[in-house]
DNA sequence: TAGATTGTTAATCGATTAACAATC
DNA sequence: TAGATTGTTAATCGATTAACAATC
């Protein structure tokens, strides 16, 4: 079993090069060298070339690579060759955005179920969805292998429904929460905190301005 | 003039080490180790000290740090020891989650004003918010000093409300459309894109079951 | 063949970690 | 003083880039 390690950055990068690729396609472009891409997406050729080769030779030298080739690779590569079903762990505001977030559909992203405890939101319709309660989570993640979930609760709930999910199957967690969440070590999970995000703009004003005194 | 080179990772760190100073101090503690902090958010504790050591002393050797203290570092580090006024850009599903989301104040970040060019949105409130037309925007970014705008619009009109708001002396973006936007080089962007995060994943999933064939 | 571009290796760059002198 | 923990240096690790042989 060979452990191959492959950047995080690299698989970032995929993600963006398939954009990249499939804006291309639709354009009609049907080969593209590695410089091309790099100049499309704002990265070195010899990145480019360095994290496609992390899975094989994809190109024809002298040539370039074909788009459509290259595209579906690429979306293999990130396992966007299927269908991946989403929960939604909460229907407050940034759930209910999340639900109707085009994005994900796009993408191969399926929203099977959004969920909440507060009765209030229970039985509500968010476009073709309709709010289950918490506790409807096993049986529906069951039916609709739901292998990834999406935390969108407050920081005090987002354990439990952390706990909940990985005990119903659930092997990848995204997670609003600004907490660090606790669960078992084969469970991919990635915090993506918002206000964090706007932090480092700040601390970059304010460094530059630091540095130009 | 020197020119220090801090690893954006360690920007991130810092964030999330003053959140956990601040809960340390709610709880009353007074005095934390690196140690502590590194088992309190996942590093090591050579990674703290490290952190810490691009912007000065703030320890004593043999003791440990002071929370207090630490903490009003880490935040004026950040550029948190000052308000900074936000636009969101964007009146949708998602604008309007990112307007009523609380992590954002608790931080120092004031939502100073919402824009939409949609007429319909125009003049609705998101509590204490009304939604202003993208006329409205230079002259509330003056007003307010809105040095940061949070781009919550679709992918076709994400460029031209970057271009908006560069031109009325907006530093720094964060970028939620998924498209690279063209921005003079003095401006701080960053992108959030949403579905780039559950495509890293998607992908461990998938290489998680390869390597185990 | 001449020109172009890939795939890959080696060099470089940068970030993390281990180790320890400084010092409370 | 003995014990503890910082701040910092040097070693290690890992990612990016430059360069070029392979080859279309």
């Amino acid at each position: 079993m060979k452990t191959l390690r492959v950047p995080e950055a690299t698989v970032t990068r995929l993600s963006i090069y398939s954009r990249f690729l499939e804006r291309l396609d639709r354009n009609g472009v049907t080969t593209v060298s590695s410089g091309e891409i790099a100049e499309g997406v704002g990265v070195s050729p010899a990145q480019v070339r360095k994290d496609l080769a992390y899975f094989g030779e994809f190109g024809t030298r002298g040539v370039g690579y074909n788009v459509k080739d290259l595209m579906k690779y690429t979306l293999k590569i990130l396992g966007l060759d299927q269908n991946w079903s989403l929960a939604i762990m909460g229907a407050g505001n940034l759930g209910f955005a999340l639900c109707t977030y085009r994005g994900f559909n796009v993408r191969g992203f399926n929203i099977a179920g959004v969920f909440d405890k507060d009765p209030t939101r229970i039985g509500k319709r968010i476009g073709k969805l309709e709010v289950q309660a918490l506790s409807k989570f096993p049986e529906i993640a069951e039916r609709e292998n739901i292998r990834i979930g999406v935390i969108a609760v407050p920081i005090s709930a987002a354990q439990e429904v952390a706990d909940l999910m990985v005990k119903n199957g659930v092997e990848a967690i995204l997670n609003f929460a600004a907490v660090a969440l606790n669960v078992p070590d084969e469970i991919e999970i990635r915090n993506v905190d918002l206000s964090v995000k706007l932090e480092i703009l700040t601390f970059n004003l304010g460094f530059r301005a630091a540095q130009s005194l």
